[in-house]
DNA sequence: TTGAAAGCGCTAACAT
DNA sequence: ATGTTAGCGCTTTCAA
């Protein structure tokens, strides 16, 4: 074939000249602004016009024109946490498309974060969700500068210039150590994700634990483990006899715990087990899955909360805490 | 607080102006086009003034001047998967920003995949990566018109107008039930998950399963399943004796697994249950999971592939097939 | 009820 | 070696 293969993207101004109205009367129909000033019947045209022509809007030119653009940032790190997760961000990706927003998960794991932010600034989202970890002071500072209208952080601790909804990693931590203890062990492990981009959360979680062992004549070491059977394997083998595990999360917990049978040693009997996530795998495996759950929280809050900062910025603050609880069950 | 709590956004009309230079000189020396036309005492002045100013480009403007923006959309659904995935999804990300794109994960599961289709268009993507069941022939005319240089599409049959990387979802059924019948299985299951998005993949798996079984005096009969353990129990204790499953996944296969276990049901002894995807969970369970091994291949060919589609548009076509393999376990 | 026109921020062809 | 300028597609104020 030769030529272009398909005719030039149509332009509002090729549907007005169609139509036989102006550019203005297109936008007014197409966005249906002002409702009544345009009469049914040039209405009518119009819309035929941009139909016959295949007409689609051009976000990028619409964008140059408001001044910002309707997207929502999101790093993609946080799609990959599980089924729980994934299916959250659909709704919120539902609720925010209804509020006329569209959600954009962004990759960027392992760069650095105000390169990353530089990346995102570039698209002048109306939004950005992140993790607080990611969210250094000068990445917020850049986007802000950029023109972000809200930057919402997860995390700990509220991040300055940031509306934070507080998600304590350390409390996850705490939860299941508190209760690891409770059961009478005294010697706590902390699995730490070797995988990139889990490190600051194991490093919270990790110091929940320690927050939970303090003063109590309990020691707490964390050790590193890759997702991958071989390595969970010799780890079980030279297992430093540490007698309770807090495993990040129910992934790496299960990983573990499989690891730790096939060696001989008893799950919870000789060490104990708990995870994070409340994963359906938890509570169906054998033995059933000690682990903190997480209350996400409706996503049409979030979308709502967005929408709100987005329309009228106001003084950063704390909006809201995820709430999480501890679902005790077999392995511990 | 009152006033704007940040300072406007700077243009490189300001970093011109504080830089001493014209508008384009900044454009040369921020953008390194044409080396060598600007002396390295301005490039100096225009970089400090840049940093100064936390001068940020912007994509909109740079994407309605070029034409068309660095976009590569991709559906988030692809996300949700699992490990393997967004792993790979990682390097992808990687790999094509290199080439100079940004990867940008969308959601719109479940819409009209013309809609969806027409969202994606405006923002005029570089190109969009899709599996090719929400791939309809108007939604490739739809973004061919938009502009959109390469549409590169997954699934068992070349999409009209789109490059096709070839990913036989049939394939993963005809291997598992090949499989489940040579081990002298003649009723088979194939689970059909009840969660959105997922139905086109089960349909074609299904497929599969039937041509596997086409003149062998087989049985094969589609079982719907919602990822939830109570619905699993009831499947289990109301099993209607079928000797063999391909549990759509590893995900399902495994919930199935331990809901017949759980009523008494021996796998592989009374059922046998084969899943797809590999993953590590399926090595790790007890039995250990027979599954569909699926080798996703070089995530930096697919940029070079998507960067040589996007700077030369050539004919539509098939492009490369994803492999896979059986892994035969205990659970079969 | 509709049209004309300015201008968002950027790049690149052309001029100096 | 650097500057001037047109124009990408859109929305919206102002004028008719």
């Amino acid at each position: 074939m030769s030529g272009s293969p398909h005719p030039a993207r149509a332009t509002s101004a090729d549907v007005a000249r169609l139509a036989g109205v102006s550019r203005a009367t297109v936008s007014f129909v197409l966005n249906d602004t002002e409702p009544g000033r345009v009469s049914d019947a040039t209405r009518a045209k119009v819309r035929a016009a941009a139909e016959q022509l295949g007409y689609v809007g051009h976000a990028a030119a619409r964008a140059l024109r408001a001044g910002r653009s309707n997207l929502v940032l999101m790093p993609a790190t946080q799609a990959a946490i599980g089924r729980l997760v994934s299916d959250w961000l659909d709704d919120l990706q539902q609720a925010l498309h209804e509020h006329g927003y569209t959600l954009v998960l962004h990759g960027g794991r392992g760069a650095d974060p105000v390169e990353v932010a530089r990346v995102w600034a570039e698209m002048r989202p109306a939004a950005v969700l992140a993790p607080g970890p990611g969210l250094s002071p000068a990445a917020v500072e850049l986007l802000h500068t950029a023109g972000v209208r809200a930057v919402i952080a997860t995390g700990g601790e509220p991040v300055p210039g940031a509306h934070t909804v507080i998600f304590r990693q350390d409390e996850l931590g705490r939860l299941a150590a508190a209760h690891l203890i409770e059961r009478g062990r005294r010697r706590l492990a902390v699995l730490m994700p070797r995988e990139r981009g889990l490190d600051v959360f194991a490093e919270e979680r990790l110091a929940g634990v320690r927050a939970a062992a303090q003063g109590r004549d309990v020691e707490v070491t964390p050790v590193p483990l890759g997702y991958d059977w071989d390595e969970a394997l010799a780890l079980a083998r030279s297992w430093p006899g540490l007698d309770g595990v807090f495993g990040y999360n129910d992934e790496y917990a299960l990983l573990l715990i499989r690891a730790l049978q096939e060696v001989g040693r008893a799950v919870p009997g000789e060490v104990s087990v708990a995870g994070a996530d409340d994963l359906l795998l938890a509570r169906i495996a054998q033995p059933a899955l000690t682990s903190v759950r997480i209350e996400l929280g409706a996503a049409t809050e979030l979308a709502a909360l967005v929408h709100r900062m987005i329309e009228e910025p106001a003084e950063p603050g704390v909006v809201d805490t995820i709430r999480m609880h501890l679902i005790i069950r077999d392995s511990t």
